[in-house]
Order: structure tokens, then C-alpha cells, then sequence
DNA sequence: CAGTCATGAGTTTTT
DNA sequence: CTCATGACTG
């Protein structure tokens, strides 16, 4: 599939794998390019072939070429495909980024013109809700009635659809306040010398649609090609800002899937990508139907899933592939039988000599993830958790780099107040609010306030005296000039005593803060090597947005010799030799929330499709009837999806533990219990047993009605095989197939 | 001011 | 169940 043919800059460049008229756009078009990729169409080679071309064949100069991902890995990847087809030294010049990446790099160079110094710092959640929580106290509203959460979800969709607090509704009291946090949360922002994730994008965003600044004609002129990967994922500020980038010549090339839309809820309108054509009217239009990457019955498993779904780019998936093994559906009791089943595939496919790397177990939600690392643990199978919390999330770490964050931006309030008495240095709330408080009277940053205002926060002697040392201590470190950013970051722990505190500490937790605190140093030392490596110098800064914008994702695949585990999310654009697909249950996946009940249903039904198109040669489906989650145990019906699957690409199991439990026993669970819909009476056949004897002309269970059954869940009656007393009847369950059924142990459904 | 207990809430999270 | 947050107590 990746061509190896070492072409090098200037020479021609080989072609994809794609029929005449195919190539001839993907390669050559000017002008707007909507390229639909089904999953496992091999997307990245075409935009990377697409790229090689733009430079090869019609000398477009490496650095007015954009090519836009979503995530780093994805980014690294095309870079490194790349480097094969045309060379580093052309590729050092592409701009080939996350839209954030991009975005923090333009404004670098742009700053002035959105008011931002050099130095801005990147706010990430958890700064953002100490901004939120703090306007929030300051302003004497309720957490209670009113949780951070909810304005902060409020401002950041705002700010995805590009709308200002004065655009926003302002009816409802919640709404009213949410203008007023967005509009002070903005202000905190600016004061502090920061975005958040958001801004990056809309202040480029409207530097690029600016009429009246120069800045906006440089960068409409900047590129003269612009790529789009996972189009389908981009919100309405990334698509205007794209729009504004290209607006000269409409060299916009877009490569996506409509079926792969799987985070609405971030914002992403998959709308956008299906608009397209509307708003570029003389765009050229691919579609890449076949699919490379898997065998037959995982492709047609996953077309039935996904045929299900409403309103789509109509397209047909299909491969050449061999069918290979069928997918396999294991039904399961609990979520431990469950996750027995799972280290039991994955030794069997170990053995095989499958490599761990090319394995990976797949949940909906990271709650899930616990019994199976458990049972892998057990088992001494390496396992890898992929997401979760991100390793520059642990409060150590977030402590370091929030000294360093305030040794570069001096401004950002919320790092100062974060560290202000990490390690605890007797600086308590009361003081910190004092101080906080005369900060805003000033209009200064705490800071500045600590530095040079010291007297006129009015504390008492001894929180003055510490809050004295405190800054002293800052001054001490933001006088150091000649260190490289490791280096600094040794001092910091030196200086504030940090190392020392964790090491007087003494328990297990803290050696594993400390450990942590060393990687942190080390992954300081990898950049400094590699900033030098590239040709420049390693600045603070530089490394700050870094790891501002980097992922756990990122780094998947370091580590070769471990089972990947992850959420069905964090699985988009990856693949695997195997896949085990866990939890394929009724409201766990399709996921229903207990609280809201906002149906999701198609996004729920792609991110299935997503997960099914992972799998390279096999796929292991699981399924329990019961599960513990929540501290609750709940009864579970397999997920619809499965009986979307077809039935001839699907084998269905019975985990041992299962079916032994099923056997030999009575089995009071599989007794229909009396509904009111049911004109039946009920009679003892035997002792300890309880038949319900069904009224002849009950026509519940004629071809097509949908009965349920304790054990197996909803289904749809194929026919009625006998009409003795109780009638038998075939009926099709999702994730189990066809059964034979005594009547007695169906109800209406 | 800094620990300990109670209470409550609980998807997914490329950046 | 498990984590985060808030009130309470030395």
C-alpha cells in the first residue's frame, strides 16, 4: 500500500493506487476538491501523493503549501511519508500541522494584530475553569445552581459556531449569566496574555477575514494550496478560517468521510462537508469506495451498520479483499466473563505470532477500561492505555510547567495562583484572595502584585513575610538568563524546594509524582536534542506550546511491545491485525445517558462504524448480560448494531462461562414473567418451573412483531414453526441471530 | 492553614 | 465503584 519509490524533489512522482480519472483530480486539480474517503481507502496516501505532486509537477514552494489534521500523529505521519517522496529538506518548509498547531504558529507572528504579546500561554480545561470558577466567586454566583462546567460548555460552543457574548440569547437567568462570564472570561483571558484552544483558531481566523488590517491581505496571500484532512470534523470557525485562507484562488482540497463524524459534540459539524459543494459550486468531486484495508465480512459488517443511517454522502464501501474469518460475536455474562474472553483472544492471536502492537481493545467509555486491565494484569499481558489523562494533566507535572509558564508570561494569573503555595509554604486561601483581590482593584496581574505591590494588599506580618519570600524567590529564577529550558526547569525544582518536598514525603504516591517530575525533565531534554537537531535554538516557549498541544495519542506506538486499550474515540484513524470490541450493549454502545436523554443515535451508530473499520484481518465483538458499572449492576441487551451486521458475516459464540451457567439448571431468568398485554393463564407444569399458556389467538407472534426475551433481548419474529401448546416460533435477535423459541419464554416487546 | 471525612455526580475529549 | 469537591476539625 505505501509505495516505497524514493522520488525526490523535482523528479516524478509515483501515482496511487486509484483509477485515470481519479488520479488525474487527486493529483492535478486546481480550484476546490472534495474527496469523499471511505474507511480504509488509504485518505493519507492520497493527500500525500496530492502534496508530492502540488511540489513535484506544478512547483508550488514548499512553504506556501498548507496541509491541515487534526491530531500530531496524523500530522507526523504525512510528514513522514513525505520526507520518502520528495526529501526532508523540501518537507522542513511545508506547513503540515494540526489547525492549532498552525493557528499558534501564525500567531506567533501575528500577534499584535488580535493584542497578544509574543509570550502568550495556552490555557487548557482545567485552566480555563479556574478562570471560570474564579469569575464565578467573584461575581457571587452560585456553583451550585450554577456549575463551571455549564458556562464553560456554553462559551466554548459559542465560540466554535464564531459568535460573540453579544450574539448569544439572553431569556433564560442562565443565559443571562453566561453572557456575562463569556465577556469577563474573555477579559481574563486578555489580561493574562492567553487563549484557550478556541481563540487560537478565531483569532487567526479573523486576522485572515480582516479588510482593514494589512496582516489579513499577507495571510490570504500566504498559501497558494490548502489540504484539509478529516474534514468532516471541522467546526464553523475552522472552515471560515479556512475559507478566508483560500479566498484568492479556491485552491482548497478537502478529504473526508461523513460517515466517520464522530465528534458533534466537540463542535464538528458534519453539515460543513456535505455543504461543500454547495459553497464551492465549481468543485471537483471524488469519491474512494474501496476499502484495502480489511477482509470482506469486517467491510460488509460495517456497511450494515452504517446503511442504517439516515442522511449520508450516498457510497458504497466495498473491497477485493478476501472475506476472511468471519466476524465474531461473543456473548458473555458479566463484564469479568467478559474481559476473560478478551486476554483469552489475545494470548490465542499472540501465539499466532500477532505482534501486541497490532492488537487493541476497544471500550465506549473509559469506565469500562478497569476489569479489563485488571484480567490483562492478571494474565501478565502488557497492556497500554491510550488517553485518559494526559501525562502534562498530572498535577505534578501541571505544577513544574506552571512555574515555567509564569517565568515566560509573568501574566497568567492562573499559574501563579496555582503555584503561589505549591509546595505549601504557608501562603493560605484568606492571603491568596487578599492579594488576588487588590490585584484586580489595580488592574495588575497577581504578579505584579506580589513583586511591587506587596504593601498594598494589606496582610498581616506573617502572611506578608511569606508572600515576600515567595516573590523573591520568583525574582531569584526570572533572573536567570543563560539556561536552556531543562535546565530552568531544574532550578525551579531546586528553588521552590518541589523535589525536596516529594522526597521528605516518603510514600509510594509520592515516588510516583517524583517519577514523573524526572520524565518531565527528560521529555525537556528530548526537545531541547531535537530543537537542536532541526537547526534552531530550544527556547521556553517554544516547548510550552508543545506540550500545550500535544496529546496522549501522540505517542502511540513508542511503545511497541504492548496491547493498545483505548475508547472507540481515541481509535479514529488507527488500525489494527485485531480488533476486540467490547460492551456492545443497549446503552452502553449505542451510549444513552442516564440523565439526558438527547438522542444521538446516528453519531452513536458512526462512531460504531468507526470502530468496526478499524480491524485489518479479525474482529472480536463482546457482549455481557450483565454488567457492574456505576457501582450498579445492570441487565443488558446486546446493541442493535449487531443485528445490523449481516448474518452471513457474523459467527456467534457463547463464552464457556455462559453457556454454563445456562445449562443443567433451572433457569428462572428465562421465564416470561405475566405482562397485561398477554391474555394468558398461568399453570404449574412441574415443580419449581412455570409455563404460561398462551391464548391460541394471540397474534403477537406472527412474522414480524417484535418479541423479547429475557436472555436475548428484542427481537423480530421470522415465523411461527409450531402452533402446539406453547407455540415455537424462530426469532431473529440482534447479536445472537435466529433462535428457536418457546413461546412461553417470549413476551410482546 | 492543612489534613480528614462526607457528599454527589458520573459519555466521548483530535487540540 | 471512583474521583473530585466542599465542609469540618485539629
Amino acid at each position: 500500500m505505501d509505495s516505497s519509490s524514493e522520488g525526490s524533489f523535482g523528479r516524478e512522482v509515483a501515482e496511487p493506487m486509484l483509477n485515470e480519472p481519479q488520479t488525474e483530480a487527486v493529483l492535478h486539480a486546481q480550484g476546490p476538491l472534495l474527496v469523499l474517503a471511505g474507511a480504509g481507502s488509504g485518505k493519507t496516501r492520497v493527500i500525500t501523493y496530492r502534496v508530492a505532486n502540488l511540489l513535484a509537477e506544478h512547483g508550488v514552494p514548499p512553504y506556501r503549501l498548507l496541509a491541515v489534521t487534526f491530531t500530531n500523529k496524523a500530522a507526523a505521519e504525512m510528514r513522514q511519508r513525505l520526507d520518502r517522496l520528495v526529501g526532508p529538506e523540501v518537507v522542513r518548509d511545508l506547513w503540515v500541522g494540526t489547525f492549532h498547531a498552525t493557528c499558534a504558529r501564525l500567531l506567533r507572528r501575528y500577534h499584535a494584530a488580535v493584542g497578544l504579546s509574543r509570550d502568550f500561554v495556552i490555557y487548557d480545561d482545567s485552566d480555563q475553569k479556574a478562570v471560570v470558577t474564579r469569575i464565578l466567586r467573584a461575581s457571587g454566583i452560585d456553583e451550585k445552581q450554577y456549575p463551571p462546567k455549564a458556562f464553560l460548555h456554553a462559551i466554548h460552543q459559542a465560540k466554535q459556531d464564531v459568535l460573540l457574548p453579544e450574539d448569544l440569547p439572553s431569556r433564560t437567568p442562565f443565559e443571562k449569566l453566561t453572557r456575562q462570564v463569556y465577556e469577563a472570561f474573555q477579559e481574563k483571558l486578555r489580561a493574562a496574555n492567553a487563549v484557550d484552544f478556541d481563540d487560537l483558531i478565531l483569532h487567526v481566523m479573523r486576522i485572515g477575514e480582516s479588510r482593514t488590517r494589512e496582516e489579513g491581505e499577507e495571510l490570504r496571500r500566504k498559501f497558494r494550496h490548502v489540504l484539509v484532512d478529516e474534514f468532516q470534523d471541522v467546526n464553523a470557525a475552522q472552515y471560515r478560517l479556512v475559507r478566508a485562507l483560500v479566498e484568492g484562488h479556491h485552491n482548497l482540497c478537502v478529504v473526508g468521510d461523513d460517515d466517520q463524524s464522530i465528534y458533534r459534540w466537540r463542535g464538528a459539524d458534519v453539515r460543513i462537508i456535505r455543504g461543500f459543494r454547495k459553497d464551492f459550486a465549481e468543485a471537483q468531486v471524488v469519491k474512494l469506495e474501496e476499502n484495502y484495508r480489511s477482509t470482506g465480512n469486517i467491510v460488509r459488517s460495517a456497511l450494515g451498520v452504517i446503511r442504517r443511517s439516515g442522511e449520508r454522502e450516498p457510497k458504497e464501501l466495498f473491497t477485493q479483499n478476501p472475506n476472511g474469518a468471519p466476524v465474531l460475536v461473543v456473548a458473555t455474562r458479566d463484564e469479568r466473563d467478559e474481559a476473560a474472553c478478551v486476554v483469552e483472544q489475545i494470548r490465542e492471536a499472540l501465539r499466532r505470532g500477532v505482534e501486541p502492537k497490532d492488537i487493541a481493545v476497544f471500550y465506549r467509555i473509559h469506565a469500562q477500561s478497569r476489569v479489563l486491565e485488571e484480567a490483562m494484569r492478571a494474565e501478565g499481558l502488557p497492556y497500554q492505555i491510550v488517553g485518559g489523562t494526559r501525562f502534562f494533566d498530572r498535577a505534578e507535572v501541571k505544577d513544574v510547567l506552571a512555574y515555567l509558564r509564569v517565568l515566560a508570561n509573568p501574566s497568567s494569573d492562573v499559574d501563579l495562583l496555582r503555584i503561589i503555595n505549591v509546595p505549601a509554604r504557608g501562603i493560605g486561601a484568606a492571603t491568596v484572595d487578599r492579594i488576588a483581590e487588590a490585584a484586580s482593584r489595580a488592574g495588575i496581574s497577581v504578579h505584579d502584585a506580589v513583586l511591587d505591590r506587596l504593601d498594598a494588599c494589606g496582610l498581616a506580618g506573617a502572611a506578608s513575610k511569606r508572600v515576600a519570600g515567595f516573590a523573591a524567590m520568583l525574582r531569584s529564577l526570572r533572573a536567570v538568563q543563560d539556561a536552556g529550558p531543562r535546565e530552568l526547569a531544574e532550578r525551579v525544582l531546586e528553588a521552590t524546594g518541589y523535589a525536596k518536598a516529594l522526597k521528605d514525603e516518603n510514600t509510594a504516591e509520592a515516588d510516583a509524582r517524583l517519577e514523573n517530575v524526572s520524565e518531565l525533565l527528560s521529555s525537556l531534554e528530548d526537545y531541547e536534542d531535537e530543537a537542536v537537531a532541526a537547526g534552531g535554538t530550544p527556547t521556553l516557549q517554544d516547548y510550552l506550546e508543545r506540550v500545550s498541544l500535544e496529546s496522549d495519542a501522540d505517542k502511540l506506538g513508542k511503545e511497541g511491545a504492548r496491547v493498545p486499550m483505548m475508547t472507540v474515540h481515541a481509535a479514529k484513524g488507527l488500525e489494527f491485525t485485531l480488533v476486540l470490541l467490547t460492551g456492545l450493549e443497549e446503552d452502553l454502545f449505542p451510549y444513552r445517558s442516564p440523565s439526558r436523554e438527547r438522542d444521538d443515535l446516528e453519531e452513536e451508530r458512526r462512531l460504531a462504524y468507526v470502530a468496526v473499520t478499524r480491524a485489518r484481518e479479525q474482529l472480536v465483538i463482546t457482549h455481557a448480560s450483565t454488567r457492574m458499572i456505576f457501582g450498579t449492576t445492570r441487565y443488558c441487551q446486546p446493541s442493535r448494531f449487531l443485528g445490523d451486521m449481516p448474518e452471513d458475516a457474523v459467527e456467534h459464540a457463547v463464552s464457556r462461562t455462559l453457556s454454563g451457567s445456562m445449562e443443567g439448571r433451572v433457569r428462572p431468568a428465562m421465564f416470561v414473567r405475566e405482562t397485561t398485554r398477554q391474555v394468558a393463564r398461568e399453570t404449574t407444569r412441574e415443580a419449581g418451573e412455570r409455563y404460561v399458556e398462551m391464548d391460541p389467538d394471540e397474534t403477537w407472534l406472527s412474522a414480524g412483531r417484535s418479541v423479547e426475551h429475557t436472555r436475548f433481548g428484542v427481537g423480530k419474529v421470522v415465523r411461527l414453526e409450531s402452533a402446539a401448546t406453547p407455540p415455537v416460533v424462530i426469532v431473529h435477535f440482534a447479536g445472537w441471530g435466529e433462535k428457536r423459541i418457546v413461546a412461553s419464554f417470549l413476551k410482546p416487546a
